[in-house]
DNA sequence: TTGACAACATACTCAGTAGTATGTTCATAT
DNA sequence: ATATGAACATACTACTGAGTATGTTGTCAA
């Protein structure tokens, strides 16, 4: 049973949406500046007509690939977040579940990992800049379910860092980092890869100071 | 012959480390495919003739940088590595120092991480791969410094984590952090950067299973 | 049957950029 | 004094790649 099966279906049937994968699949491999229109094409067997009918400019093809990905992540989330809990069990549920998602939607997570990288160095048009500060606020709501289950888990005496903002910085880095280095080998399975969340999560749980018995 | 080559840090009067510098600020703005030979130029206030003059193509300028970084991680590191200390001691130390490191010569250590990301995405030409593959080699030596400090503090107990690749790679993520999202803010002082030091070391040296007691 | 439009493909333009070929200047050795 | 080469600048070439203008094909409504 996949983790997250229907999330990644959301957009199927959108004639758009088999280009948001192929892109996200080139913008993985190669990054945004060094992705050209034309190998996304390729990818897709087609030419750029088809590609430049559904978007406007490679700016507006990035962006929405990153909407895509934000996307999947808030549906999966949200619910989640507005759960009543206790804030260290949540704060533990909502780490693994992002973390099944960074897996499960590497290609497009990546990209928003890029996107927001793009963002900081400012490396963006006037124009580019309001649609670019719009998918940031995005992630900035994202951020915040983590947030409030931190600072009500501090609160409680269940976590243990000095600065919030710090804290939450070297967090995500943790649960996102395996876009980076996570390779699906042959023959894993759905066990591997929840030992490997496990173990990222806990790292990260951990890492705030989380006792080890209130993480298992 | 001694099959590690020697690690000769670069004198600060060479010709070739002021393009090293302005080299390395314009790929950690913008990145290496988007950064252009005329923007390294512009920055130096010369045109492309003076690059050209030291190094034969961009990428051979980008390796330099990127072994630059390297070196100076190495040269900060290794004696350290080299002393006789309690391994969780040695490991809280070299963690510091890294992050020290990242926060001074921040530039050239993105310019590293996009070379490993590089060559993660087998993005080079045929060539380019043997002085990559010799780059790599430098950081996966460079990375042994921590590993064994993990390894034998791990055997002594003091440390408790699952996998040693994947907590070797969530931490170096943790260490490696603030090169995206640290910006010297005016009037900031050296306890400030302590203090953000502090609390990333914490972070990661908890994250791998060190009681909060043995770290501080 | 035909017009209209969506969904592409084809064939261009043009700006940017890596790399090169060829000056030019200046210090230093002989 | 002059030859020489290092350290650049200038002025190119060749190519890639984003974006556009203009076909072509199929579908569907009236």
């Amino acid at each position: 049973m996949d983790t997250v099966p229907d999330i990644v279906a959301l957009n199927e049937h959108e004639p758009r949406f088999e280009i948001l994968e192929a892109a996200a699949a080139c913008f993985e491999a190669r990054g945004f500046a060094s992705t050209s229109i034309d190998d996304v094409a390729r990818r897709l067997g087609s030419t750029k007509g088809r590609i430049y009918h559904h978007f406007s400019s490679k700016t507006d093809l990035f962006t929405a690939v990153y909407r895509h990905g934000m996307e999947m992540l808030h549906v999966h989330l949200q619910p989640l977040a507005e759960r009543e809990m206790e804030p260290l069990a949540k704060l533990k549920l909502l780490a693994t579940e992002h973390v099944r998602m960074m897996l499960a939607t590497r290609a497009f997570q990546r990209v928003v990992w890029e996107g927001v990288e793009l963002h900081l160095r400012g490396a963006t048009t006037p124009e580019q800049r309001e649609a670019f500060d719009a998918l940031i606020a995005t992630r900035e709501r994202y951020s915040a379910y983590f947030r409030q289950a931190e600072e009500a888990a501090k609160a409680a005496g269940l976590l243990d860092y000095e600065n919030l903002s710090i804290a939450n910085q070297v967090m995500f880095m943790t649960l996102n980092s395996p876009i980076f280095w996570y390779k699906p080998r042959p023959g894993e399975t759905d066990a591997d890869r929840e030992a490997l969340v496990r173990q990222i999560v806990t790292y990260a749980l951990r890492g705030l100071g989380a006792r080890k018995e209130l993480i298992e």
